[in-house]
DNA sequence: AGGCGAGTGAGGA
DNA sequence: TCCTCACTCGCCT
C-alpha cells in the first residue's frame, strides 16, 4: 500500500507519503513529490498528519502524531530520528548531546547524517537540532524553513532566538 | 573573534 | 576499502 496526500498550509501544500505501517515521507512545498498514490488515504491518518504539520509549523507541540514508519532507516538513524522526536518544541539540541543520547558519544558528525537522511521533516524535528555553540549548522531542505521553524517555536515559547542577532553566548 | 586542520563515526559506492 | 559528510575541538592568526 502506498499513498499520498496534499497537505494544504499556510506556507504551502506538503506532500505525504503513506504506506502500510503509517506517514513515511513528507516533503516540503517546493519539492514536488514523485510518488504516484495507487490507494486511497486513509482519512485518519491524513486527518492526524494534517493537524500535526500545521501544529509544528505555528511552533506548537502537537497533540497528536500520526503513526511514523521510520523502518527505513539504519538502526542507528531510527535511535537518532526517536531522540529528536524527544526534543519539546521551543527547545533546540547539540548534534553532539542527540550523540550522547543515543549512546554514541563523538559521533555528532554521524547524527548530522542521519538528520539529513530523516524523511520526515518537520514532524521528526531535525531542525532542532543545531551544531555546538548554537550555530546553525545545515538543512537538506534549505536554511530558510529550518530558521523558519525555529524561529516560530521560539515565539511561541516566548523565548529570545538566540541567532540571527548577535549570538553572544 | 574567526579560519584551518585533524580526529571522528556512520553510510554509501 | 575509500570517500564524504547538516560535527567538534584546539591552534593559530
Amino acid at each position: 500500500m502506498k499513498c499520498v496526500a496534499r497537505i494544504e498550509t499556510g506556507d504551502g501544500v506538503f506532500s505525504a507519503v503513506f504506506n502500510d505501517n503509517g506517514l513515511a515521507e513528507l516533503s516540503f512545498p517546493d519539492r514536488a513529490c514523485k510518488v504516484q498514490p495507487t490507494d486511497a488515504v486513509p482519512k485518519e491518518w491524513e486527518k492526524e498528519t494534517a493537524a500535526a504539520l500545521k501544529r509544528v509549523l505555528r511552533g506548537e507541540q502537537p497533540e497528536v502524531f500520526p503513526r511514523l514508519d521510520l523502518s527505513r532507516g539504519t538502526p542507528f538513524q531510527q535511535k537518532v530520528w526517536r531522540a529528536l522526536l524527544e526534543i519539546p518544541a521551543g527547545e533546540t539540541r547539540s548534534y553532539g548531546e542527540i550523540a550522547v543520547a543515543v549512546g554514541e558519544p563523538g559521533a555528532a558528525r554521524a547524527v548530522g547524517m542521519a538528520c539529513g537522511a530523516n524523511p520526515i521533516p518537520v514532524l521528526v524535528p531535525c531542525h532542532r537540532v543545531l551544531a555546538a555553540h548554537k550555530k546553525l549548522g545545515g538543512f537538506s531542505a534549505g536554511l530558510k524553513w529550518k530558521r523558519l521553524l525555529l524561529a516560530r517555536e521560539a515565539t511561541a515559547a516566548g523565548i529570545e532566538l538566540p541567532m540571527g542577532d548577535s549570538v553572544a553566548a
